[in-house]
RNA sequence: GGAGGGGUUCCAGAGCGGUCAAAUGGGGCGGGCUGUAAACCCGUUGACUUCGGUCUUCGAAAGUUCGAAUCUUUCCCCCUCCA
């Protein structure tokens, strides 16, 4: 800290967007980097199918890497998944089949690949797998060669071990070593590829330390940790999850259209800091545009953000149908469509069910619910009675707007 | 191993034989105000419904009863204290 002003350029630039949250060693992690460029790894869990906005900031961190020129190592857990992380878990999670982790793998690194330069040889990602090393490990001579390096006190002094030995649930042996296998994992990337740093959330702050304190300890070479904070919106929730569902960053899960939403839904008090996070516009560019009209901000922080995972393409109808969509007499032309075959309208169908094919809403009750709040609409009508039957009237060009209060919107098609 | 306490709808947490689809708060959803924000106000929040009702829910199963989230038995899980 003492030498800001010297720091190294991707140090500063971490630190001046509001990545940095704690470092093992920043004075000589900086010298460090400005005399070489290195190789930065961080983990990804794959318990899930994809990955959501929650990870997004740990994506961020490898994107700044390659652009100062570091090489980013994407370590995919499919190993530890085996295992379960018991940080900020207060039960065993369950334990996945081997395909669906071969199956989260493949997908995880899909996703990543949307957002890192792999043309350039030096600084493309490394996808490594935890599992390749750690399934042949020899119980015995694990146990010699790196356990001897743990102590048991210390362990326990472990938030995650804390936790759950204190106050609730019992931790199982198998998650107990959780922590030493990632350690090991930071003395394996250092073997092969010369790896001095991992960077993480800083939940895994610990995890991180052990591994930095093994590399010393076992092959006495200095390595570093680097942690991200914890980003909570203005409302005090965590960042990733809605109501509706977790903002995936991936079109299967969640549409561009959805995704460009949730940015442009967020509130005004973290869009500043949303710009700095997760855009690539440089600081002083953000530091120009800060007091713009702040619907105009968020409008370009959905368009910057939308364009990473989704293309400049989509961004651009995400745009323009959302523009459309919120607009008074809109038709709703640019919407995500669903389709509907003609079969359907042999005569008429009912309000009810068409709202249930266009997968807006999935509860009848809530249909009518919502009905009677005056938020069903058809291209821009009120919707009053639930009984009301739709037919092909009510489409123009062969397609209608089907509004759910003011934020859902659908065009359905007739094909 | 011994002694207590507990598992309730998305969450927290009341209810302790009928008036219980279950108080209250949070969250969500919708409406109002606005700016697709926040705050605030109002409504709503198991499913299906021909709007009369019907069906499924209070850890699991069996039982008592006209009637059970509420009582009994067995089982599973959690917490606290003692050994």
């Amino acid at each position: 800290m003492s030498k800001y002003r010297l720091m190294n350029k991707f140090l500063k630039e971490f630190k001046d967007r509001g990545f940095y949250y704690q470092c093992t060693a920043d004075d000589e992690l900086s010298k460090l980097l400005d005399k070489e460029k290195i190789k930065a790894y961080i983990g990804f869990d794959c318990t899930a199918g994809s990955l959501h906005v929650g990870s997004l900031l740990q994506i961020m961190c490898l994107r700044l890497l390659q652009k100062h020129g570091h090489q980013p190592i994407v370590l995919i857990g499919g190993g530890t998944t085996r295992i379960g992380d018991p940080s900020g878990k207060n039960k065993t999670r369950k334990i996945l089949s081997e395909s669906e982790i071969e199956k989260n793998i493949k997908n995880i690194q899909n996703i990543l690949k949307n957002y890192l330069n792999s043309d350039n040889e030096k600084i493309k990602p490394i996808f490594v797998n935890n599992y390749s090393w750690l399934k042949n490990l020899n119980y015995i001579s694990f146990l010699r060669d790196i356990g001897k390096h743990f102590t048991i006190n210390k362990m326990l002094t472990f938030d995650s071990v804390k936790t759950r030995l204190e106050r609730e649930q019992s931790l199982s042996y198998m998650e107990f070593n959780y922590m030493i296998l990632q350690a090991y994992d930071f003395l394996e990337l250092n073997k092969k590829h010369n790896c001095v740093l991992q960077l993480g959330g800083s939940d895994q702050w610990g995890n991180i330390v052990n591994g930095v304190e093994l590399l010393k300890r076992y092959s006495d070479k200095i390595a570093f940790g680097l942690t991200t904070p914890l980003i909570t919106l203005a409302t005090g929730a965590k960042m990733g999850k809605t109501e509706t569902g977790a903002v995936w960053l991936d079109k299967q899960f969640l549409s561009p259209y959805d995704y460009w939403q949730f940015w442009r839904n967020s509130d005004d008090r973290d869009v500043i800091k949303f710009l700095n996070y997760f855009t690539d516009l440089s600081i002083d560019e953000i530091e120009k545009i800060k007091d713009k009209e702040i619907n105009e901000l968020k409008i370009l922080l959905a368009n910057e953000a939308t364009k990473m995972l989704h293309g400049k393409e989509e961004a651009i109808n995400c745009e323009k149908a959302a523009q459309e969509a919120f607009s008074e007499n809109s038709t709703g032309i640019n919407l995500p469509s669903i389709k509907l075959k003609k079969d359907n309208f042999k005569n008429h169908i009912n309000i009810l069910d068409l709202v249930i094919l266009s997968k807006l809403e999935k509860s009848k009750s809530e249909i009518r619910r919502l009905i009677k709040g005056k938020a069903v609409k058809i291209n821009n009508e009120i919707i009053s009675d639930d009984k009301m039957n739709i037919d092909q009237k009510y489409f123009k060009d062969n397609f209608l707007k089907l509004s759910l209060g003011k934020k859902r919107h659908a065009k359905i098609e007739l094909i």
